[in-house]
DNA sequence: GCTTGACCTTCCCACGGTGGGAAGGTGCAT
DNA sequence: ATGCACCTTCCCACCGTGGGAAGGTCAAGC
């Protein structure tokens, strides 16, 4: 859905178009991540004004305000792009979305649990080392494989 | 401490030395990775046989085991270098490795809560959609900005 | 000895996501 | 007309890791 090149950015402006940093405003998306987005595939193409520059409009904006929300929710560039083509498409089984959005909780449940893992190596090993002035410190001797942590 | 071109591999190994694969066999870091840190000055430079072949000593496996166990528990490449310079560093004050630990397990909180709090609003989204053949979907609805998550 | 295959070397490229900044063109208000 | 804010493209960086190409080396078997 590439817009032709017709306008002048002040027409199109008066057509309620936006230009990029309005987008991103709007968005929550900054103008790096706009282009970057429209650049690997994930958002079409945007229209241009006879100079060049990209012109939005609301539904643009939408897309991106969507992506942002879905980055929020710590989804993939992948799995939105999933996300993106669900959305789009009137005819989706909402079954489908929920299958992505709950494969994506476990994702988060791993990683949460990787980081908890190391949290909980880490907390011991703080509470061992008396922590003053001294050299001896058990949380080198592990990080040195002293291997009783 | 990088060592001189002196052996042949054979001789190296005859005096103890290992090969890379050797070294990231036995400390678990990848040749790949065993390279890259020493590009980035994260280790020593390693000696050299005759024909330019990388050789480790035990004392190189195990600051490489130490970089591998710090990665495990989640420290950046900044953090490790400050670990390894505390760990190398005999009158150093175990209260700096302490604060470095501490520091760390106040990211890894950070980005677990971070990590929480999206999988509780996708968690209330997924609980929200029905899942089913039909298009409406309430996960796509707040995606797309519906804003009452 | 010579071949073979497993290793080594350096080099470049990729990922995910984001940002910085240079060089040059445009829009608009004064 | 001048200046400033914005736009464009382009390249580079981060972090950590991996893939792979092109070329050299080592060791073992014949």
């Amino acid at each position: 859905m590439p817009q032709a090149r017709y306008f002048e950015l002040s027409d199109a402006r008066r057509e309620g178009f936006f230009n990029i940093s309005e987008a991103a405003e709007a968005s929550g998306v900054s103008t790096k991540m706009i282009r970057h987005y429209e650049e690997i595939g994930l958002v079409p193409k945007a229209g241009r004004t006879v100079a060049g520059y990209r012109i939005y409009r609301d539904a643009d904006v939408h897309v991106l305000r969507f992506i942002r929300r879905s980055r929020d929710l710590g989804f993939t560039m992948k799995e939105i792009a999933g996300l993106l083509g669900l959305w789009q498409n009137k005819r989706r089984a909402s079954g489908d979305v929920k299958k992505l959005a709950t494969k994506h909780i476990a994702e988060l449940d791993a990683r949460i649990a990787e980081l908890q893992g190391m949290r909980r190596s880490l907390e011991h090993l703080v509470h061992c080392c008396h922590g003053d002035d001294r050299p001896d410190c058990p949380i080198l001797d592990d990080l040195a494989g002293a291997a009783k942590a």
